[in-house]
RNA sequence: GACGUCGUAGAUCAACCGGAAGAUCGCCGGGCUUUCAAUCCGGAGGUUGCGGGUUCGAACCCCGUCGGCGUCACCA
């Protein structure tokens, strides 16, 4: 018998591109991995795209992006660069997506011979691998889980190759085995949900050593299986939930509307968003899709975006690219994803990708499911911005404009030299990228004849009572900001704020927040110097006699 | 339902194969700040799912029980 430890280590990742990439597949995709690079082995990516239904070219791609952010590189599979990689593949083993494999009569081959020994049978136009008394007990040793015997009596013959589609494809479970056996995969590393699977895959690389003359290719390998990521309520973390998030949301709070109202508003938030060119969102969907959705009938990601943009509510990350959209740091998700469900030992939290590699293994993969837990995950996040210099993170967040914040990257302070003042300020009290973007609007809000929103309490507490007193504070700045000149304003500004404070006798934010509540509506800002620099002179003075405005119609109202 | 598997603070995990249950996130309180969701300091939270047993001693071993999850598809 040949024994897997002797060969050198090859791991893989085989998703089925039916769908984005599942943060529980990218944690999949870390172990294999990490377990490769860890031991100079070969990590190969194949695309298993033999349910034909649910497959999609868009799918493959936005796996290969996504495995690319996260820097998960491969030795095997499709181009991580090619414009197609159904036809640019590396590696000797190809190729690697399975639709191609069937083709090239991979599958039959081995069907054949399968059939021709007695080894499985056809029915209804499907073959089926013999089980039970057939072939007796299986047993065989997980690498997480342990020993697992499953006895004949509980083991059904199950279909190797689909009747369906011209009767051409092999199953997910023929497939695997065929693929790993000759991609010479040692190391089987997937999700949970194939435990019990397992049995009927060593079944095939048994009745397949027997049969063929490279019995070293068909011996059983190593198979490794990670626990499930769950969300807080205990249900599996699913695309789903995006879904239902938004129909919570839309439908549930608005239960006086029939359907019909329903669904007009929601074309309306889609129209919104085509006159916002957002065509590849929603380019595909129509009213029955719409319509369908209202009715819990599709749980469409797209249509749920839609609901989330037009209420400016946040779904819940659910995808690789869920989390990039809303400002994680690839390293963090690696970092915190192998945290659920791996440790090194020790109260060690904080890793990077080389030390993963270097210290992991199955012995120390739990075996419970885990919750995926968003909080932790934003302070892991934030940590880690906070770990950044300050050019680096200018760097990161002028990426992330780029690629989703239209609304900054067509601003001055985007562009101008204004930007790394800007990301240095905000830096400290970031938890995500978009989070600075979201708290400080006020920096790129049109000051041309815009109606410019106070935050009611805060303005009555620093400005309406005690008679109005920060009113005439206010007054008193305006006055002293008017002689500032533009080159330096916010650091004179500032200056001038302690000058009078002390002055006056009082403290500084007596006088402080008035100006924070007139640049930008509420009461928490970077530096005020910093602030008032990046809005410039003229802008300050245009807000604070707005704001002026605004709390004399207030006093006197009161 | 059958089979499999898991069960330590609210959450994620530790606890050197039986020897005083710890860390991080969150929560609460305080300090620093002109503001703060940032930072700093402190605190509360566990009959280790429950019930038996073995033992001088059990989170750990044994039996039972309850609960979660998975598979039982011509989906992967």
């Amino acid at each position: 018998m040949s024994d897997p430890a002797n060969k050198p280590v090859v791991t893989r990742f085989a998703p089925s591109p039916t769908g984005a990439l599942h943060i529980g597949g990218a944690r999949t995709a870390l172990f294999a991995w990490a377990y490769a690079r860890g031991r100079q082995g070969k990590f190969t990516l194949r695309i298993e795209d033999t349910d034909l239904k649910r497959s999609s070219p868009e799918s493959t791609h936005g796996i290969i992006r996504d495995m690319k952010w996260l820097g998960l590189n491969w030795d095997e599979g499709p181009s991580p660069h090619a414009a197609d990689p159904y036809t640019e593949q590396l590696g000797n083993n190809g190729p690697y997506f399975q639709s191609q494999r069937a083709e090239q009569g991979i599958y039959d081959h081995y069907i054949k011979l399968l059939l021709d020994a007695g080894e499985a049978y056809e029915e209804d136009g499907a073959v089926r691998l013999k089980m039970g008394s057939h072939r007796g007990d299986i047993a065989f040793t997980d690498a997480v889980y342990g020993d697992i015997e499953v006895k004949a009596d509980d083991l059904e013959d199950f279909v190797i190759r689909k009747g369906e589609d011209g009767g051409k494809l092999p199953t997910f479970h023929f497939a695997v085995v065929v693929d790993d056996a000759l991609m010479g995969v040692t190391h089987v590393i997937r999700g949970q949900e194939h435990l019990s699977n397992t049995t009927k895959h060593a079944a095939l690389y048994d009745a397949l050593a027997k049969l063929t003359e490279d019995d070293f290719a068909w011996a059983r390998p190593t198979w490794a299986h990670t626990p499930s990521i769950m969300n807080p309520g205990g249900s599996k973390m699913s695309k789903r939930d995006k879904a239902k998030a938004a129909r919570a949301s839309f439908i549930d709070n608005n239960p006086d509307k029939s359907p019909g109202e329903l669904l007009s508003t929601l074309k309306q938030m889609k129209g919104v968003l085509y006159q916002r060119g957002q065509f590849a969102l929603i380019d595909e969907i129509d009213d029955d899709m719409l319509a369908s959705f209202i009715d819990k009938k599709n749980d469409e990601a797209r249509i749920a975006s839609i609901i989330a943009q037009a209420k400016g509510l946040s779904l819940p990350e659910i995808e690789v690219d869920d989390f990039r959209n809303s400002g994680y740091l690839p390293g963090v998700c690696l970092n915190y994803t192998a945290l659920l469900g791996w440790n090194p030992g020790n109260d060690q939290e904080k890793f990077d990708l080389g030390f993963l590699c270097k210290h992991f293994d199955f012995d120390r993969v739990g075996k419970a499911n885990s919750t995926f837990d968003r909080d932790k995950l934003k302070s892991f996040n934030g940590d880690a911005i906070r770990a950044m210099s300050a050019e680096d993170f200018a760097c990161e967040l002028a990426d992330y404009v780029k690629a989703y914040r239209p609304d900054w990257g067509d601003h001055g302070i985007f562009n101008g030299d204004d930007w790394q003042a800007f990301c240095t300020a905000v830096q400290e009290r970031a938890e995500t990228l978009p989070q600075p973007l979201d708290a400080n609007g006020y920096l790129i809000a049109d000051d041309d004849g815009v109606e410019y929103d106070f935050a009611p309490k805060p303005m009555r507490k620093a400005m309406i009572n005690s008679d109005g007193a920060g009113i005439k504070l206010l007054e008193e700045l305006r006055d002293a900001f008017d002689g500032l000149s533009e080159d330096g304003f916010g650091h004179a500004a500032h200056e001038k704020i302690n000058e009078l404070a002390e002055a006056a006798g009082i403290n500084m934010g007596k006088y402080a927040q008035p100006v924070r509540i007139a640049v930008s509506g509420g009461t928490v800002t970077p530096p005020l110097d910093v602030t008032l620099d990046l809005l410039g002179k003229s802008a300050t003075l245009e807000r604070i006699d707005r704001c002026l405005a605004a709390a004399k119609e207030r006093l006197t109202k009161t």
